[in-house]
DNA sequence: CTGAATCCCTGCCGATACTG
DNA sequence: CAGTATCGGCAGGGATTCAG
């Protein structure tokens, strides 16, 4: 997809992907969604914008994400340029995952996921408190 | 989920939603996953971002997308709190989809969705230019 | 410890047809 | 014009098992 619209400051005022018409994996909202897609996801991301992990950790900090889907998970961030592995030498196998530069981008992106749901959230519970935010990275 | 993590400025420094371990309707980012959730409903929501649309110029805009799943998509935003119907009385039925306050925040969101993409698809091709930046909204 | 392979089941989405 | 009803294919993801 695509998302370019209305009245608005700054920016590419006309990328061509602003207008497509159809969910092509040449538009950015697309490229990140499919980065951050499948169940899961945004939660291993967000344990790694804690710091590196190992397998183990990961399935520690997740308990109920099974292996088959971490490892796919794993896989795929890697494919998305999101995530690393650093296999380090020596019995037994040690691997440390952690973000690329570009995985560790995602934090604003997260955040501003946070934010909205944050504030649905606060407007569902019917109070009007101070506006929530949260951070993310 | 939810996406507290290291260092950062401002915010509720410790919403126990950041801590969650597995992907709970409560988590402020399942909550907007869960509102942008499934194919062309980004696409819907630029339309929409772009002003209100009649059913048929949604349509006409997304010509690849079938009633089926427009319809779908339509109700589901509309629970999400996204989208507002306004039937206007007369024949023919003339029904206009627009915006809530809620939904017009997403903006942000998918803007920040676009520049993640943008930016590794900057990468991707190679070249380092300027940094890009769409604006949604 | 770090995964990959398999199995099965569920839910999504696309196409087609039909209604107020 | 603005949708709903129905069906089928396929991919996602959970549990289990096996391998380096």
């Amino acid at each position: 997809m695509t998302h370019r619209t209305v009245g608005h400051p700054a920016g590419l005022p006309d990328d061509p992907r602003a207008n497509v018409t159809a969910p092509t994996p040449e538009c950015p909202v697309e490229i990140t969604l499919s980065a951050l897609h499948g169940r899961w996801t945004t939660l291993v991301v967000r344990e790694l914008l804690r710091g590196d992990r190992s397998y183990s950790e990961l399935r520690a900090a997740l308990p109920m994400l099974s292996d088959k889907v971490l490892s796919d998970r794993l896989a795929h961030l890697g494919e998305a340029g999101v995530v690393e592995r650093d296999r380090r030498p020596g019995w037994p196998p040690r691997v440390r995952y952690t973000l690329t530069p570009t995985g560790h981008r995602l934090g604003p992106v997260l955040q501003a996921l946070w934010d909205w749901g944050a504030e649905v959230s606060a407007r569902d519970r019917g109070a009007e408190s101070g506006p929530e935010t949260g951070t993310v990275h």
